[in-house]
DNA sequence: GCGTGATCATAA
DNA sequence: TTATGATCACGC
């Protein structure tokens, strides 16, 4: 079962709204679909499945999932703290100087402009069925979160395009990091950047952390109407 | 393999 | 306990 795509803004956020308070399983009774018992083999379920809700057109196409809209949607599993259990990947990096040239003209950019988080609780100690979905925050970085994001995207690209992405470690950046991002780590891709042509190297994506992300789901800059 | 959806699992 | 590095599933 897959619903419409909404076809504005206010739509979206009803059709959010409507699933604050709401258990997973209420959610997949609604869309006749299974709560798997672990997410083991299913890591990206809920996702999906909220996706399907939603109405998002993307799939699996470097797009924002609701491409009329041009919003993003990331869901964000919460702990009993209230804290982001997890860092949320944003897209892969990719290791073309051409890509690279611009923070303006990059896919962390324009995936992160616009951005709607469904957090939903994640503790362990919660069957995934009886895990809580929470109320969703319409996003867009402001002046600072901004700044930030330049800065670290900058100063990561700044290595891959020197040939260094094999230096880039998870520790590097203080909202953005990169970190790998394939089927297992003996999956390989093509680094451009290297003089050699046909250079391999590991499959990475970019992530934020989860400190980042928690300002964003706690904090003032999320808005409801518009 | 690539890009999407992410979380797992263990080292520190 | 936390964060880094590794991994799971899917469509194409």
């Amino acid at each position: 079962m897959q619903n419409l795509a909404p076809t504005n803004k206010q739509e979206l956020m009803e059709r959010a709204n409507s699933l604050a308070g709401m258990t997973i399983q209420q959610l997949a009774n609604k869309m006749n679909i299974d709560v798997p018992e672990s997410l083991v083999h299913a890591k990206g379920w809920f996702g999906t499945l909220l996706e399907q809700y939603l109405g998002a057109e993307a799939a699996s196409a470097p797009k924002p999932d609701f491409i009329n809209l041009d919003i993003e949607l990331k869901t964000i599993p919460i702990d009993e703290n209230g804290k982001p259990k997890e860092s949320t990947y944003i897209c892969v990096a990719q290791l073309d100087p051409i890509a690279l040239s611009s923070w303006e003209n990059s896919l962390v950019h324009h995936k992160l402009a616009h951005v709607l988080w469904i957090p939903f609780e994640a503790s362990k100690t919660i069957p995934i069925a009886l895990r809580r979905i929470g109320t969703p925050v319409l996003w867009k970085p402001d002046t600072r979160q901004k700044k930030q994001l330049k800065e670290d995207w900058q100063e990561l690209c700044d290595m891959i395009v020197l040939g260094e992405v094999d230096k880039i470690s998870a520790s590097m950046g203080t909202c953005l990091q990169i970190r790998p991002k394939a089927a297992n780590a003996a999956s390989l891709t093509i680094d451009k950047n290297q003089s050699e042509a046909n250079s391999l190297t590991l499959p990475r994506g970019f992530y934020l952390r989860p400190s980042f992300t928690h300002s964003i789901v706690t904090s003032n800059n999320k808005y409801s109407h518009e």
